[in-house]
DNA sequence: TCTGGGGTCCTAGGACCC
DNA sequence: TCTGGGGTCCTAGGACCC
């Protein structure tokens, strides 16, 4: 069985921990350069607040019902999703963590988990409701658990326990444990809501009069094959029926992609601009590199003019660049990042965004061939030149120390920045914007 | 005027290699 | 006239997830 713990509206919660006053109203977080809505609190929803809606959109009717507006904070929410992992890593056997505000539970080895710990409990419904109040208790965090046969199937569950609890018909937990619950809960979930199904599959589904998770348990595989993408729509269907076809991914598994990109605060025209942003990322890049212990082999560096401007396409051009040698070097990743950028480079286009994509990752250290080019791949000296860069921006704050290549010209201010107006301290994660209380 | 960032998996065609 | 099979690398794009 596998449990899938989901933490309920999490930017807009970790918002309220510290600012309790926002309780009960509704609080809206945006992405970056406050673009979109990336979480809503449940007051926003009823509102009519969509998610990925663009602010300047909502922003008036934002305005007339008093909306709590947040820039987005992830060192805040980072911090708080470590926490509550945390506690998950408690009360269950094997924890896979699957996004910032989720996580899959392996429940195979419950009983000997139970009894290392020492707890007893009924039934999975009653461990799934003390899982559910310990993170509460702990975190501040609310969140809902589903439990079933299958990863799907427990998303599912996650789902239906997640609206039975808003109407106040739920304790905020759901386990799907035989045959009658799975069919009983898979007729009420809409095709759309299934976890895999996006809108263009929903829509191909509607089309041949497909509503429910049900209807699709049932449709035939090589149908599945054809019109669901292959092989995925074919493993979605087994899941759907209780087969399961993933397990819980433990150990951070090797990550096969990094990747750093961000929209401007407005658009660039200049290839120094240009320069500039790409340098920053990839030196970014870097330092996630050497955070996580790996070295990339490939990089791929692009750019995009706007979707939304009613140019025809295409908007984003690409670059890829086999490195000689695996590397975590920003030296090298930004050389590297502004060769791929002068051979994109078209003049005359307005940019709205650039990124960094490393892929072919390893451990650091295991490209056996970068022995042979020690001198140049892993100087000593360079490799004490990142740690000390690292430990600097560390201690005294991201941007401390930087590639020359990523700092604007004198005078002038980076014109690559992103906006971030109106952004809530980072309460758990830096001394000077600690919680205060007032006696 | 203003539309996020970071991932995964899969497919396909062209260039090039042996 | 008849034109293979198996690779890699690169670019691009579709679909989905949170």
């Amino acid at each position: 069985m596998f449990g899938l713990v989901d933490c309920n509206n999490f930017y807009a919660s970790c918002e309220r921990v510290f600012r309790p006053e926002l309780e009960g109203r509704p609080v809206v977080v945006l992405s970056n350069n406050d673009g979109c809505v990336i979480a809503r609190s449940q007051e926003a929803k009823v509102l009519g607040v969509r998610m990925g809606e663009p602010y300047f959109k909502v922003r008036e009717l934002m305005e007339r019902h008093g909306v709590v507006v947040c820039s987005s904070n992830y060192e805040l929410y980072g911090d708080m999703s470590r926490r509550v992992m945390w506690c998950l890593s408690q009360v269950a056997p094997a924890v896979e963590v699957y996004s910032i505000d989720e996580a899959f539970l392996d429940l195979a080895g419950m009983a000997q988990h139970c009894a290392l710990e020492r707890k007893r409990y009924r039934d999975l419904t009653d461990w799934a409701g003390e899982v559910r109040g310990t993170v509460q208790q702990r975190t501040g965090i609310p969140v809902c658990v589903g439990v079933a046969p299958t990863k799907t199937l427990a998303k599912l569950a996650n789902r239906l326990a997640k609206i039975a609890k808003l109407a106040n018909s739920g304790p905020g937990v759901l386990v799907l444990s035989d045959e009658a619950q799975r069919r009983e809960a898979l007729a009420q979930v809409a095709v759309g809501d299934v976890w895999g199904v996006g809108s263009r599959s929903a829509a191909k589904l509607a089309a041949v009069g497909i509503r429910t998770a049900g209807e699709l348990a049932g449709v035939g595989d090589a149908w599945a094959r054809k019109n669901l993408g292959g092989v995925v729509g074919a493993r979605l269907l087994h899941e759907l029926r209780g087969f399961p076809c993933a397990g819980v991914a433990v150990e951070d598994e090797a990550r096969k992609s990094l990747a750093c990109t961000r929209s401007f605060g407005q658009p660039l025209t200049e290839l120094a601009d240009m320069a500039g942003a790409v340098a920053s990322h990839a030196a970014r890049a870097g330092e996630k590199l050497r955070r996580q212990g790996l070295e990339a082999r490939l990089l791929t560096v692009f750019v995009e003019t706007s979707k939304y401007a009613g140019l025809p396409p295409p908007y984003s051009f690409s670059a890829q660049l086999t490195l000689p040698v695996a590397t975590d070097d920003t030296l090298t990743l930004v050389r590297a990042a502004q060769c791929g950028l002068e051979r994109l480079w078209r003049p005359g286009r307005r940019y709205v965004k650039a990124g960094v994509v490393l892929d072919g990752l390893e451990r650091a250290g295991a490209d056996q061939q970068a022995l042979l080019f020690a001198e140049v791949a892993r100087s000593p000296e360079r490799s004490k030149l990142m740690r000390a860069m690292d430990a600097l921006n560390e201690r005294y704050g991201t941007g401390t120390v930087k590639v020359g290549a990523a700092v604007a010209r004198p005078g002038q201010r980076e014109a690559w920045a992103m906006r971030r107006d109106v952004r809530s301290p980072a309460f758990t994660t830096k001394w000077g914007e600690l919680w205060g209380l007032r006696c």
